[in-house]
DNA sequence: GAGCATAATGCAACTTAGTTGCATTTGTCA
DNA sequence: TGACAAATGCAACTAAGTTGCATTATGCTC
């Protein structure tokens, strides 16, 4: 009844296979508490000792996220991360010092601004992307 | 009594040089309506018959973010965009279509937010970036 | 205008993220 | 258990960005 199960489920339902790579990146993006790139979730496989090639890792990122199952993010890093689509929109406080990642949700969304978009612009937002940069509680104390 | 030569100008005062490349550079960011990543303005040069090499590119726009004259943005692209630094704060609404690039300023920026996450998180927020992605009129129609 | 210090440049070799075609292997289901 | 599609590995590639070092250009002073 753990989400990995759930997950992998709808993945067989959609006529997909339960594979290792598949199943250990899950688990590693179910555990972390921070957005992972894929040379980082090459290294946890690795760590488990499960060597992946990294063809296969990014096929299989693109697959995770075609099937809503992950999100992509960009922090201003030369890299991409990805963590699971959550059911709660949330944005990022990134410090710029130890690099440590929180999340966070707003008090008030983005709602009315984006529709304040369309009716001066004529632009439609379809979404929007928010992180946060700053130091973290720890950092602030040096 | 232009942009340029105040740029310039202010380089000058910092003890840095007037060079063709620098010039060149600061000319395409001036032009442009949308912001620029190094490859495009390589280019841009390219077409004005000036070749520079792409260390020197990357150095340059290093050294016009150091100096506080360009400022970097992301995306979600590969590579990195650059724009003059303005005045005024603004965001980007990013045509998932045709991929133009329209500025925006908000309303109501999020100084209320940062200090609400100061206020939850002790996270002390420096910047942000915050970037909408969806259609432009012209993409809507077809 | 010549000389000098230092900023700027070019070059070549490198790193890292990400992609692609193709042959082989593995998972699932009948 | 066999068949078929999905998944994988491999190797070669692209594209952005970096680095050390030798050379050149700029701007200042005399």
């Amino acid at each position: 009844m753990n989400k990995l199960s759930e997950i992998v489920a709808k993945i067989k339902q959609a006529g997909f296979k339960q594979t290792k790579v598949r199943s250990a990146l899950l688990k590693s993006l179910l555990q972390t508490r921070t957005p992972l790139s894929v040379p980082e979730l090459e290294l946890n496989l690795s760590n488990q000792g499960l060597k992946a090639n990294k063809s296969t890792l990014y096929r299989e990122i693109t697959f995770l996220k075609e099937q809503g199952i992950i999100k992509e993010i960009q922090l201003g890093e030369d890299k991409k991360r990805f963590e699971i689509e959550g059911e709660t929109h949330h944005h990022h406080l990134v410090c710029i010092k130890c690099e440590d990642i929180l999340d966070y949700e707003l008090e008030r969304e983005l709602d009315e601004e984006e529709q304040k978009i369309t009716k001066n612009t004529h632009f439609k937002v379809l979404n929007h992307s928010l992180e946060f940069f700053g130091l973290c509680k720890t950092c602030q104390q040096v």
